[in-house]
Parts: C-alpha cells; structure tokens; sequence
RNA sequence: GCCCCCAUCGUUCAGCGGCCUAGGACACUGCCCUUUCACGGCAGGAACACGGGUUCGAAUCCCGUUGGGGGUGCCA
C-alpha cells in the first residue's frame, strides 16, 4: 500500500495537519509500505505539464481570476468557469501567468465506477481548467493523474465530491498517453443531521476528537463499516477479516449516509464489555483524572458495563476517595421521599459505627435496617454516600472507604433532611 | 443558473421481479431480572416519497414529478 501526501496546496499542508493523516490511519490500524509527498515531486508535474505545452494540449492564460469571472457573469446563465479565451493569443510565460489544460469541445468522457455505474460527462462543459499556478506550483488534478500512473494505481477510492473532477484526470492520463485506467470508487458521503457534507469546521471529523471521549479504534472501524454497506447476514457487529471477507466495493449504497453517534456509542460500549478486564482498566487509566488507577482497578468490574464511552469512567469512582457529588432535587427526593428514610439512615450511622468493614457486613448493615423498618434502604444510603442516584454497586467501594467519612457523609444527608 | 448524483422504519443496513402481511441493528415504549443504575432477556410501535408505465406479478425494471445532496476555486 502506498500513502501518498497530496500537498500541492502549501497552505492546507501544514505540519500538524499532516500529522494528523499518520495518527488518524495508525489509530485506525491502516498501514502502509511506501510514502511519497507531491510537494517532493513537483518538478516532474512542471516537465509533464511542459510536453502538453509543446504538443499543444495545454497553453498559457493570462487572465486575471476577476475577469474570468466577469466574463462568466456576461455570458449569463448556464455557463460558468472559463472561456477559453487565451487558447490562441500565444501567451508568454510571466507573471501571473498560468497553464491551463485543452479540453476537448466534443464527445464525452465517462467510467464505469465500481459503485455507481457508468458515469458519463459532456467534454463540451468541462471548461480549459488550470494545471499549473502562476506561482508555478503543479495543481492537483496534474499530480494526481501523474501519480496514479507512475504508481501504478490499482484502485482509486474517494468521497463522491470527487466525481465531478474525475474526467479532467482522466483526460490528463490521456495526454499523458495512458490508455487506462484504474478502478474509480465514489463513495457516498457521511453527513451531519443536517444531511450535509460533513466539515471541518461544525463537524467532529477527526481521530482526536473521538479518542479524546474514549472511543475504541476497533468499535469506531466496525460503526464505520455499517455505514453504506451492511453484511447481507445482518451481523453488524463482528471481527473485522469477517467483514474483509464479505466485503465488495459494489455492494456499497449510493445515498448518503447519516453519521449516528448514539449507535456508535452503542458499539462503542459493546466493545468495552468485550474487553479482557485488565485491558479494559489500561484503555481506562488515562481518563481517570484524580483517581487512584490501583482503586479503579479493584472497581472495574462493575464500571465495565456501564459506560458507553471511556470518558465516562471517573464519576462511577472519583467519590470514593474524592468529595461525593451534590445530587440533584430530583435524585434527593426520590431517594428520600419515604417518611421512614430519616430514622433507617440514622440507625445504619449508628451500626456503621460499630460493625465489622466488610462489603458483605456493611451490606448486612443497611439491609438489615431495611428490614426491619420495611423501608428500602439502599438508594437513600447511595445518595447520602455518592451524592449520585444511581452508580455501581454501593457495598463494594464502600468498604474502600474510611469508617469516619461513610458516617459523617449520612449525618450531612441526615442533617439535611431535618 | 448549469453539471453530476441520490430516494426502504426517527437513524442505519438487508432486500437485487414472486420466499415481503418488508427483516436486523441503534434509538424509543412496556415487561422480566434487580433494595441504585447498567448489563442481559422478552414484547411492541415504526418505512418501500408521489405519479405513470413494463410484467401474470414490482420495494425491486423504465419514465416523469417532488424532495435532498454534491460540484461549479490559481482547494483537495
């Protein structure tokens, strides 16, 4: 496989941002064996570029951007883009100078995309598009086409914003005395609720806004697959070399896809559960915060099942050694609406006082009173110890605890139900 | 404006002329399990955009309408 960095633009090639690719393929397990950048290239887009000149396939423009569109604008509706106008005028190379390619005005051009079929353009509306800036940087559609030959490019898979543009570069093979060429593949697009395009800008489109909320590589991959194209058996959840398996660029979907974060959580969360225990405690360690990682780990059990996503571990423990939370009105009086509560809590305080620091005794403890005032005493003892209405189980972390901070917790809750 | 594309439950995928009184998953609702919340189990509501064809038969093929998206850069 070869990763190839498309940088002919400098300014959307900034360092960070080509980072990013390198982490957001390794993260998602996609690895390569050679790595070229345009920007190391350019000279052989110019020479290139240079024999369309001297065949006649490409010549040079001196129009300004603003008069292009001015003469768009003229024409009136229908046409947009250039006109042509400098095909004859024998330009000279100069400033603010660039080359532009000769588009055929009759006939078509056309492929068989794997997904879509056959897609066909009228070569009348392709306008004479610019191969090399002024600047005399090559642009993309000119390295493109030179690559995808000179790399040999079997396949080439991409967004279907693309298809448009796809007939100039395979034009630019042409001149480029290529007679095929590879598997074309446009894919539907993934938008927001809006059913748009998803964008940088609006949009969570990178790795690291999901690794940062705890999102597995493996449940993201899966959630991906789902998107587009489904296994014909209806298992949506399964190890990847099954999908590898069954998968067939053809089968994938035209329409556009919706990018659904509940299900992902939902995959996410299927994954977690998966997870050998002492696996899933090392992904969770780094989104701990203050919590004694050796504290979670004995908790992690019961944390497992419980979270959708990674970031969501720490409040199911950070009171245990931390301050408890300040529970909602809500959760307050559903906990404590039975009349009974106030003197169930003030017997458990009593007992807790005295008993033996078990989970198994501090669970006898508040059963017991439960018992034996026929009032359930389990949630009101959550709220008055987490300051949550519901988290894991309660004995447990309990016992973790200092006698003194369990008791004075239930006289604070006791103090406040007066 | 012009070009290209798309159209099955709220979302997503299955369906590629009869197996469909349309199936799975997520979400939602109810029940079971449980002295919290989850997990797990069970049950339920919920869709072939519309109109014409073709055919013995259409969610599946064709045409149109409507609706949506993408492109229209000296971005990729």
């Amino acid at each position: 496989m070869v990763l190839r960095i498309e940088d002919t633009d400098a300014d959307r090639s900034r360092p960070e941002l080509i980072q990013a690719i390198y982490d957001s393929l390794t993260w998602l397990g996609i690895d390569w064996d050679e790595e070229y950048r345009q920007s190391d290239r350019f000279d052989q887009y110019i020479a290139a570029a240079k024999t369309f000149l001297d065949d006649g396939k490409a010549y040079y423009c001196d129009c300004t951007q603003d008069a292009v569109k001015e003469r768009a604008e003229a024409r009136g509706a229908g046409a947009s883009g250039y006109d042509s106008f400098c095909r004859d005028r024998d330009v000279a190379p100069g400033e603010g100078v660039v080359i532009r390619f000769l588009t055929p005005d009759t006939g078509t051009t056309s492929w068989e995309d794997a997904i879509r079929g056959t897609v066909e353009f009228e070569n009348a509306l392709l306008e004479d598009f610019i191969i090399v800036r002024s600047s005399g940087v090559p642009m993309f559609h000119l390295a493109n086409a030179y690559d995808d030959l000179d790399m040999n490019i079997t396949h080439v898979v991409r967004g279907e914003d693309l298809v448009n543009t796809t007939p100039r570069v395979l034009l630019l093979r042409e001149a480029l005395g290529s007679t095929e060429h590879p598997m074309y593949a446009h894919l539907p697009l993934i938008v927001n609720e809006k059913r748009q395009k998803l964008s940088k800008r609006r949009d969570d489109v990178s790795v690291g806004d999901y690794t940062a909320r705890g999102y597995l590589p493996d449940a993201m991959r899966n959630y991906l697959l789902t998107l587009g194209w489904g296994p014909k058996d209806e298992i949506e959840i399964r190890p990847i070399q099954e999908f590898v398996d069954a998968f067939e660029l053809s089968d994938i979907n035209k329409s556009p896809a919706f990018f659904d974060i509940k299900k992902l959580d939902a995959f996410n969360g299927d994954y977690i559960r998966a997870l050998p225990i002492d696996e899933f405690v090392a992904q969770a360690i780094p989104y701990l915060g203050d919590v004694d990682p050796a504290l979670f780990a004995r908790m992690a059990v019961f944390v497992q099942d419980r979270v959708k996503r990674l970031d969501e571990v720490a409040p199911f423990v950070d009171w245990i050694h931390g301050p408890p939370a300040e529970p909602t009105d809500k959760e307050w009086k559903k906990a404590m609406r039975n009349e009974k509560t106030s003197a169930a809590l003030t017997l458990i305080a009593e007992r807790l006082a005295t008993c033996e620091w078990t989970p198994e005794a501090l669970e006898a403890v508040v059963f017991g009173v439960g018992g034996e005032l026929d009032v359930k005493t389990q949630l009101p003892a959550r709220v008055a110890v987490t300051g949550r209405g519901s988290g894991i189980p309660l004995f447990e972390p309990m016992a973790e605890m200092d006698r003194s901070v369990v008791i004075e917790r239930i006289n604070a809750a006791l103090a406040k139900l007066a």
